[in-house]
DNA sequence: TCGATTGATTTATCATACTAATAATATCAA
DNA sequence: TTGATATTATTAGTATGATAAATCAATCGA
């Protein structure tokens, strides 16, 4: 078995073919994976490989290997939701109405807190970076900019802006997440569009230090969405 | 090199050496590691052990590596704070009051939304746990039971019961992070035993189906902790 | 029937060799 | 001198084969 040139980073390959499998559901919780020997036949890889594989996977909380049982996956509740593969996977491979509620329902909770925060918190530069997310938002509008990137980009530089290291880590999952929600929204995309001034409120609101009023602000913004959400539901349902 | 016998997952050793080094600050983001040669030696270890660990803590977020670049310490906004093990070691190593203020605020966020959506959700069996979590306190009350063990599981019940994936994740935050704000906190726990009634509270809101009830009965229970943590750490600035 | 012993299987660890990426340096051309 | 280019050295990535330790299963003995 050669050196492949031309496959970089095999290691990761498997992290991704195996994490993803699991994630899947082909690999249901408590079953045995094959052995390391097999899976380095399988794919092609060097023991070694495979071992640093099951380690990361292992390090996300996907599975548990110990010897002579072999490598094991593990249930999902043990599974580090929060780790970028693994929420990627998730939402890659188990999208559905249902997770993008509990994703919107999981910001209405946080978002209007670190909207709140952010407003207190008063850290000037992270409140000019929400300003030229606005102004990106603006001009996203008019064509200038892809809107859902500048939307993104908005809600992140609040979360940024709360100062608060549990808000921050959420950034990556508003990130990830909303790439894949656009999918079942984008029906609305006039909505969208006409949302800037929501959004100004939002600014605003943090920039003269109202909190309750930031909050609100973003609470308005997330019922919206939650509401197309809905009817985007009962849409599909009709079908 | 012999494979020394007591010495059991080695691999999991080095992690915890290197990533609660890394945590405690030891070795800022973008400083490399000592190249893996060297780590093999300074921790009498096989490069095999190495690597295989480093490849855990890159699947973690806190190093990355490449070659003849070597292992570096990635920024603190790319660690995942989620992950058991660096959340233990955050809070092991930099633990203090705007950390564990941080960790309020965001649990005001979240749990009483998750208490919200408990109480809608209506699952029999996840609100008869909250049930028996609020029989373990009132014996907690009494002295039969570790009255820190019962308020965790308490909580964690109410987020279990939610029904949101994203809710429940954050129950092994509030396992790990209760067990270290009690240092902090523990001067008051006459209010804590006290706070029974607070719970029942919660239960009976989500019980009845008192969505905004159980969220506001839980955001009372926080808001107290929150209070105290400030007087608490006014107490402490005083010396 | 039950407990201890043995055996087999699989991960855990070690050692060594070689490959490939890349940072640093040296070389050369303008 | 400068700036691009080729060379070199360093380091992580991969492969292979061997031994150790843990654990499950079967066997044996009382």
């Amino acid at each position: 078995m050669s050196y492949k040139s031309g496959s970089r980073y095999l290691t990761r390959e498997l992290v991704e073919a195996i994490g993803g499998m699991i994630v899947r559901g082909d690999a249901p919780a408590g079953e045995s994976l094959p052995i390391e020997a097999e899976l380095s036949k399988q794919y092609d890889a060097s023991r070694t490989v495979v071992r640093e594989a099951i380690k990361m996977l292992t390090a996300k909380g996907l599975v548990g290997s110990r010897p002579r049982r072999g490598t094991y996956v593990e249930p999902e509740s043990e599974w580090n939701l929060f780790d970028p593969d693994v929420l990627r996977w998730t939402l890659q491979r188990r999208f559905s109405i249902d997770l993008l509620r509990e994703f919107l329902i999981a910001r209405k909770a946080i978002e209007p807190a670190a909207a709140r925060e952010a407003a207190l918190h008063r850290d000037g530069e992270a409140i000019a970076e929400i300003a030229r997310r606005l102004d990106d938002m603006r001009e996203a509008a008019t064509g200038a900019q892809d809107p859902l990137e500048a939307d993104i980009a908005f809600h992140i530089a609040v979360l940024e802006a709360s100062g608060n290291r549990f808000f921050r880590q959420f950034s990556f999952v508003v990130d990830t997440a909303l790439r894949f929600s656009i999918r079942l929204t984008n029906t609305a995309k006039g909505v969208r569009a006409a949302s800037v001034d929501d959004h100004a409120a939002i600014y605003e609101a943090i920039a003269r230090g109202d909190g309750s009023g930031a909050a609100l602000a973003v609470e308005r913004i997330l019922d919206e969405a939650l509401q197309l959400l809905e009817m985007s539901a009962a849409h599909q349902a009709e079908h």
